[in-house]
Formats: structure tokens, C-alpha cells, sequence
DNA sequence: CAGAAAACCATACTCATTATGAATATGGAT
DNA sequence: ATCCATATTCATAATGAGTATGGTTTTCTG
């Protein structure tokens, strides 16, 4: 009922809120200028931009930050756990801000980048029959499929004391 | 039964010689001493090397090769399918022999790379469960499954009249 | 075996990303 | 509110993978 006491709670819960300022201090960062821009920029974007890509969009926008600041941050942000980063079809980095489990299509023509949901994938009963369900999604016809499995080899497993 | 006769009819049937020069010649590729050696190289490997590896490789057995060789050998070997490249963990472009279809799994630890079977992949009856389906491959665990649809996007589709 | 085409190689260049270090801003403690 | 240790910012230099250039050499076809 105390509007202050409402403040004061929305203030400190971090977690419940979805604002750039909240997000970071739920992180145990430092909510600077240049971090504040470089996470609601992304956050705002429903592509997958690269370093470039963001550092013009925050020059065009008014809060330009510099090369070097916004590469320190992307990566105290993705350390984090509130960017994931990926490396395009190029082999350049980019950065996705939907955390949610999913996986990527690339165009082979245009490189263009899409989202691909995890129920999609999951649905389909094996690899081999994800790249026969074509369009898969929205349209896109699916020619092939690439997986990387990430894990620990035997001799790390040994050396951890089977603990990975 | 004349030896001049078979040993002509090997020289000219690439397709069947496991040897560098006609594999080769197999893919219309000329066989300079440069080439060979590259492939040579690669193909006497049990890893997936880097371009620097494979220079340095190529330097210690004595057949230098410079490195803008190398570079357009390992494009036209891939170009021409005695190659696969793939991006590692850190980016860097890696070289594969191993032309059968299968992926590959990197151990987040120490960088090392492993193929995966394309079979043991296939059976997994979802993707979900090849993440619980640990040692898949020769004690390996398995934490993380990355996939990556290569496609046409809904745009390019219209654009190339629903050929592709 | 001639000669056009392909390949070689040293070197210059591009471009993404990381490193450096001095100046500045942040946020918890006083 | 002010202090101040520390994190952050930023210009710029350095790194490193990969590509481009162009003159010389090699290959292979006819």
C-alpha cells in the first residue's frame, strides 16, 4: 500500500524485472552508461547482430560507445549469462539475446539467421528426419544439418577425477 | 596379363588408387608437388588440423609448402571433396579426411575434437536424448548439443522460384 | 616439346578481436 | 553525502587468421 515501500521493493528484486538496469544488477554488475546501452540495444533487437552491427546502431541511437568498450562488455555480458554469443556462418561473432533453449538456420544464399524453437527440433524423431521435415520453420527449406556436441574427453574426465 | 597394360589402366583409373596422385587426378585437380604433399599431409593425420598445423607439419616432414599454397590448396581440396573444413571451438578453420557423414564433438576442457559417428547420432531417437545418452562416443560425456540448420530462407525460396 | 593455363610463393593487405595503460566513473563503506 | 579502491572507459597498438596481388615457375595437353 506504501507507494515507496512498493519502490523500494521493485528496486532490489532484480530478477522480476525486465529492465536493462535490473537485469545487470541481478548479475552483480556494475550498471555503467556504456553497459546500460549495450544490453538494451541488444535486448531491443530481434536479429542476431554482430559487434559491428551494434556498435553502429548505438552510434545512430545517440550512445555511442567505443570499439573497445563494447567488445569488454559483450563479453562481462555473455560471462554473465544475459547474452549468448555465436559465430555466424562467416565465422564472426554474434550475439542472441533469447536465452530459451534453441537452435540456428542459416541461409546458404543471403546468410540470413533465424531462430529454430527447441520443441521443433526435439519433435523430430531423429537427425536424419529433421533435414527431411522441410520447411522446418516459416518457410525455410532445410538442406542440411550440422551438430556439435560439447563435452568432456576421456583423459579430462580422468584428470577431474570423474567429477566434469 | 601385360604388365605395361595393367600398370596404364591404374595410372588412368584414379577412382580406384587410394594414393594421393589419383585422387587427384580423380577430381580433375592437377598433382603438383605442393598439392600432394597438402594432401598427403592431411590425409596421413588422425586429428583435425589447423592451417598451422598443417604448415608446420608440412615444414618437419621436408616439403615446405608457403603458406598462400597451403591456404589455395586446402580451398580447392575442399572445393573439389577430398576436404571437409570446419570451424573449431575458437574459430579457426580445421581440415577433415573423413568425408563419411558424421559430426564432431569438442571437449570444452582442452579443445580436443573427436568425430561422431553419424549412426550413433541417427539412433538417438531426439535430440534431447543424445544429451542424456552420455559417453556417446568412446567415453566422452556429453553436455551440450549445439545444432545448426543449413538452409533457404522463405525470401530466397520466392526469390530463386522455389527452385532451390 | 611448345605454350597456354594453372599453380607457386613472397608479400601486402584486410578485418575481427585482444591487449595496453592512462584517465574516469561507480558503488559500498565511512 | 564524500571517499576511495576498484571496475570501467577509451584511444590506440598489437595480434592473427585469412585474402589479394602479381611476377615467376610448373604442369599437362596437343
Amino acid at each position: 500500500m506504501k507507494p515507496a515501500e512498493r519502490k523500494g521493493v521493485r528496486m532490489h528484486d532484480a530478477r522480476n524485472r525486465s529492465d536493462v538496469a535490473g537485469l545487470l544488477a541481478g548479475r552483480r554488475l556494475r550498471a555503467t552508461a556504456a553497459r546500460r546501452a549495450v544490453l538494451a540495444s541488444i535486448l531491443a533487437s530481434r536479429k542476431h547482430p554482430t559487434v559491428d552491427e551494434i556498435f553502429e546502431r548505438l552510434r545512430r541511437s545517440g550512445t555511442p560507445v567505443s570499439i573497445a568498450t563494447l567488445y569488454q562488455n559483450l563479453a562481462a555480458l555473455v560471462a554473465a549469462g544475459l547474452l549468448r554469443r555465436f559465430a555466424g556462418p562467416d565465422g564472426v561473432a554474434r550475439y542472441d539475446h533469447n536465452l530459451e533453449a534453441h537452435h540456428h538456420i542459416v541461409c546458404e544464399r543471403c546468410g540470413r539467421i533465424a531462430d529454430v524453437n527447441m520443441q521443433a527440433a526435439e519433435g523430430a524423431q531423429s537427425i536424419m528426419e529433421l533435414r527431411r521435415q522441410r520447411p522446418l520453420a516459416g518457410g525455410w527449406l532445410v538442406r542440411a544439418v550440422e551438430v556439435e556436441f560439447r563435452g568432456a574427453c576421456p583423459q579430462c574426465r580422468r584428470r577431474a577425477g570423474q567429477r566434469p
